[in-house]
DNA sequence: TTATATAGAACAAATTCAGTCCTATTGCTG
DNA sequence: CAGCAATAGGACTGAATTTGTTCTATATAA
C-alpha cells in the first residue's frame, strides 16, 4: 500500500498543530488541548507526543501547567525528523535499509542500485520541508522547477 | 514502516528479470524459469505475473511452449507502473490519495497543501525510471543535478 | 500535600500481508 | 482426438504489523 503508517501521519498533523500554535514563544500546549485541536483521540495523542519527545523533537514539562513545545525552530525540523522517529528508517525496500551485506542478492542484483537512487530522491523530498515551511501559508508551496 | 509490499518489490525485480532475458523479442518466458532466476518461490512469481498481466503490463500465452512477455518496449514501462498495480494508488498519507471531500478536515488541515506537494515529488521520481534505464548498466544511475 | 500532567510499558483487537493451493481454461503436440 | 503443459482466477490460512487503550509510576506546580 506504501503508506506511512497512521501515526507518522498523526504526528505531522501534531507538529504543525504545535508549530501553528505557539504563539508565545515557550508556551507548552497539553496533550488534551492538542486532542481538541486536531481532532484526534486523546490516548493516541499522548503516545505520540512521548515518542517524539524521546525522539528529541519536542521537551516535556510534567505537573500541573506542563505540557510540550518545539525543542528547536520549526525552521530546522523536517517532515523525514518527525517520519524517522515514529515509524522507523524512511526506505520504500527492505534492501535500501538493511546494512551492507544482509541481502545474499547484492552482487547480482538488477534493481539494487536504481532503488537507491528513487529513494535518495524520496528522502530530499522529506528532508526538503520544514515545520516552518509547512505552517507558512503565504509561501507558494506548488511551485515547482 | 513507510515501504512497499514485498509483492510490488518482487514486482520489480520480475519485471527487470524479463526484460533483461529478452534477447529475442516476443519470446516468452514461462513462470518456472523466472522463479529461479529471480530467487523467488513458483507460487508467488504466479501470483504477480498474472497481476501484472492484468494490469497490461505484460501479454500471456497459454499451453505448452506458452509464458508472458512484455506487452510495450522496456523504455515505456516505469517503476510507478508496476508499483502501481501491485500495491493500488501511491500515496505517502491516506489523504492524499482519497478523493475529493472524503476527508472531513479538509477545509482547515494545516498539512494538506504540503503533503500533496512531497506526493508529486515521490511520484515523479517512481514515474522518472523505465524498465529500460533500470537494466542498461552503462548508464550512470547515480548522477544527480 | 494534593491535583495535574507526562513516562513508559504492557495489552487486546483489527487490519494487512505473504504465501499456498485448488479448479477452470486455453492451446500445443503426438 | 486425447493428453499434457502452462496460465487464469479466486479462496484460504497463518503471520506480522498496526492501532488504540489502559495501567502504574514519576515529576511538579500551587
Ligand atoms: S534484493 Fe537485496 S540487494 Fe537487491
Ligand atoms: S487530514 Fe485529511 S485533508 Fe488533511
Amino acid at each position: 500500500m506504501i503508506r506511512m503508517s497512521k501515526l507518522a501521519d498523526y504526528g505531522v498533523v501534531i507538529m504543525a498543530t504545535m508549530a501553528r500554535e505557539r504563539q508565545p514563544l515557550d508556551a507548552t500546549v497539553n496533550a488534551r488541548d492538542l486532542s481538541e485541536k486536531a481532532h484526534i483521540p486523546l490516548p493516541t495523542v499522548g503516545k505520540i507526543l512521548k515518542a517524539l519527545c524521546r525522539g528529541g523533537l519536542l521537551v516535556s514539562h510534567r505537573g500541573p501547567r506542563g505540557g510540550y513545545a518545539l525543542a528547536r525552530l520549526a525552521s530546522e525540523i523536517t517532515v523525514l525528523d518527525i517520519i524517522s522517529i515514529l515509524d522507523g528508517p524512511v526506505g520504500l525496500t527492505d534492501c535500501t535499509v538493511a546494512p551492507l551485506g544482509a541481502c545474499e542478492m547484492e552482487a547480482t542484483c538488477p534493481v539494487r542500485s536504481p532503488w537507491h537512487m528513487i529513494n535518495r530522491r524520496v528522502l530530499d523530498a522529506l528532508r526538503g520541508l520544514t515545520l516552518h515551511e509547512m505552517i507558512d501559508s503565504t509561501n507558494i508551496l506548488d511551485k515547482r522547477p
